[in-house]
DNA sequence: GCAGCGCAATCTATATACAGCTATAATGCA
DNA sequence: TGCATTATAGCTGTATATAGATTGCGCTGC
């Protein structure tokens, strides 16, 4: 039959927790904002109990901070965490290719193609939600290609905890300069995946990941 | 006053995850053992709420699963899996002097040297907990010597994932020659503290983290 | 005017009853 | 006897009422 059936408990806590995260990463829930419990889990058409528990993980994640009897609040993140967290990624991003990488099939490559397209439709199109969905579903196809299963869920828990934080300083910066580089990673990496290098790919890619940093590092050492 | 004040709610959470945790790594709880939240709430004196906001951070962190209608049990863990865990390990290790390491104290020296005398103890006699809590105290004393909190968190992570997998191969193992290596790097550590040096530390460290899965791995490739 | 205390509002934490899921054992039919 | 179906026990998931924590406001007394 396979009739649209009642989503399972895990499925239903995978949306709650996607959506909300998604929420943060895109600062419609910003930092400090506070998130009520109660009005979440009606809004969702649950109970307290599975969207606390949703919370408790986004709280473990990092994205928001239960403080008992005050209440649920979406995180900030201070500068010296964020350039760590970078630091990291970039440890991680150059591995790639010596930490157990899948193997590049065509679908990677077709995805990444539409990237380019999308990234191109956004220069001329000022739109920092579009920039925001065309990043993570780069950051969904770089996980796709790592294959330790560790270094896989530690690379994509570090994206989300700094995502929000680069999209509140993309609206100070020029759009033209990053969607350029942008333009100029997706190329790059292209290329390593048509010869199938996931090694260089990730050198790449940590080599933008240097040059974002460094272009958001001038806004904070005014701090 | 500072009465002995029933202790907080957050207090209350951590004792449960610690302790189970620890029973998780030294073994109490076996790889495959079916954990009942009823039982082990009524053994802390709790009802399954809090509980089960416990087992469901330890599910997050890879250390049991929870599958609907069946049951709570401790995993198990492939040994791809485990080698990529051993692979992330040895990278934080080497790169510990880059990512913003924390200042060197004597208390660090002093901890150190403890555990030496710990290890020459252990020498004399074979004692699987014994071992397993030196591991723990070292994780420990690591994990306060990096800064970047991001890395910090996912190298005790990382540790106590493959902790017990390790312990499960100890009895295995030519204990003599474990000792001896483990006062080796004990040694070379605490050589690394004298002169301050972080980045020789994590080297060192990445040595022997390197020698361990060797050792583990002549065991493995029969599998 | 102001300092300190207490109350009330609002939030999270917990206990508990009940619903739903899963695996297994029992049962009935071919 | 063998297989499919159904009952059932035992577990996790969810809803909800209550307890506990924290904050801020307002009252009171000096």
């Amino acid at each position: 039959m396979n009739k649209p059936d009642k989503p399972s408990a895990d499925q239903r806590l995978r949306y709650m927790y996607e959506s909300i995260r998604q929420r943060i990463g895109m600062l419609h829930y910003p930092p400090g904002m506070m998130i009520n419990e109660m009005q979440l889990a009606n809004e969702f058409g649950v109970s307290r109990t599975p969207l606390r528990r949703v919370l408790q993980q986004l709280s473990y994640e990092g994205l928001v901070e239960i403080r008992n009897g005050v209440g649920t609040r979406v995180t900030d993140i201070d500068m010296k965490t964020f350039k760590d967290i970078y630091d990291l990624r970039i440890l991680l991003a150059e591995t790639m290719g010596s930490l157990s990488p899948n193997w590049v099939t065509d679908r990677h490559r077709k995805k990444l193609d539409e990237m380019i397209e999308r990234a191109r439709d956004l220069r001329e199109k000022k739109n920092i939600d579009g920039y925001a969905n065309l990043s993570n579903d780069l950051e969904a196809l770089i996980c796709d290609l790592i294959g330790s299963k560790p270094a896989r869920e530690m690379t994509d828990l570090l994206y989300y905890q700094v995502a929000r934080i680069w999209c509140s300083f993309l609206p100070n910066l020029d759009w033209d300069g990053v969607i350029g580089e942008t333009l100029e990673e997706l190329k790059g990496l292209s290329d390593a995946l048509a010869s199938s290098d996931v090694g260089t790919f990730g050198k790449v890619r940590a080599t933008y990941l240097r040059l974002m940093l460094k272009k958001v590092s001038r806004y904070i050492s005014s701090d």
